[in-house]
DNA sequence: TTGACGTGTCGTAATATTCCGATACCTTTC
DNA sequence: GAAAGGTATCGGAATATTACGACACGTCAA
């Protein structure tokens, strides 16, 4: 093809477009603070919508919300119990995708200096 | 205060929601089929511009605005030579994010099962 | 029954993201 | 120097996301 110059190899093993679309739809899912502590209090244990709304300091309707989002991508499972609704994680891979997030931002850290500003 | 049922124990190893606005920055910032692309091809070595925006079948200059945003989240590093541009992958904890997204939605492609058989 | 509680839904305003054409650099080639 | 190639930037339209108030519903307690 048009090889000018040598880049790294040609790319043989890429992932679809399509896929890659899936895969993008469900990191937006994650994107999301309280949606990340969501998750985050989920991979320890079950908690019902008052709970996570606490946790993430929010109104529980908004909760809500982040929830049914989750639902919706399959990462959450839900259980009725009385007027209180249980969530849990469904989506096995969460777990894993939590631990590099949380290698990468610290798993108790607290908002140390960061530094956003990078030179441009 | 008291549980009125037992969920699960509350956590405490949280991390703040501080760190975790961070953490869906880039995320958000990941979360785009043609930029996964793009770091996909990044991990397995370097490509210029006009390389990643082919592999992504866009225009060049919005492959542009692609790189642009993940340098500045710090995932890239530049390199200009000549008239090209080329980037690489500068955080390294994107090979592992990629690597639990690979798991997840299938390193190589198509929504093939694996080595299954078929009739005929 | 009545009322409080815990969740979920709706409508909407504010905000952010994505895509695209046009165009401005800078570098190499002629 | 002029033209062409390769990248980057700008402005704006189309679209998606987020937060929030208001309220509807089912469940529990008295």
């Amino acid at each position: 093809m048009a090889d000018a110059k040598r880049t790294t190899a040609p790319p043989r093993n890429l992932t679809s477009l399509d896929r890659l679309g899936l895969a993008a739809e469900c990191l937006r899912t994650l994107a999301h603070p309280h949606r990340l502590r969501i998750v985050q209090m989920l991979l320890h244990g079950r908690y019902a919508v008052g709970e996570l709304a606490d946790a993430c300091e929010i109104p529980s309707h908004m909760a809500s919300e982040h929830l049914r989002l989750m639902q919706r991508c399959g990462f959450l499972n839900v259980t009725k119990e009385g007027r209180r609704v249980f969530y849990t994680v469904a989506e096995p891979h969460l777990a894993s995708i939590m631990a590099c997030i949380e290698a990468r931002f610290g798993g108790v850290k607290a908002p140390r200096a960061r530094a956003t500003r990078r030179a441009s």
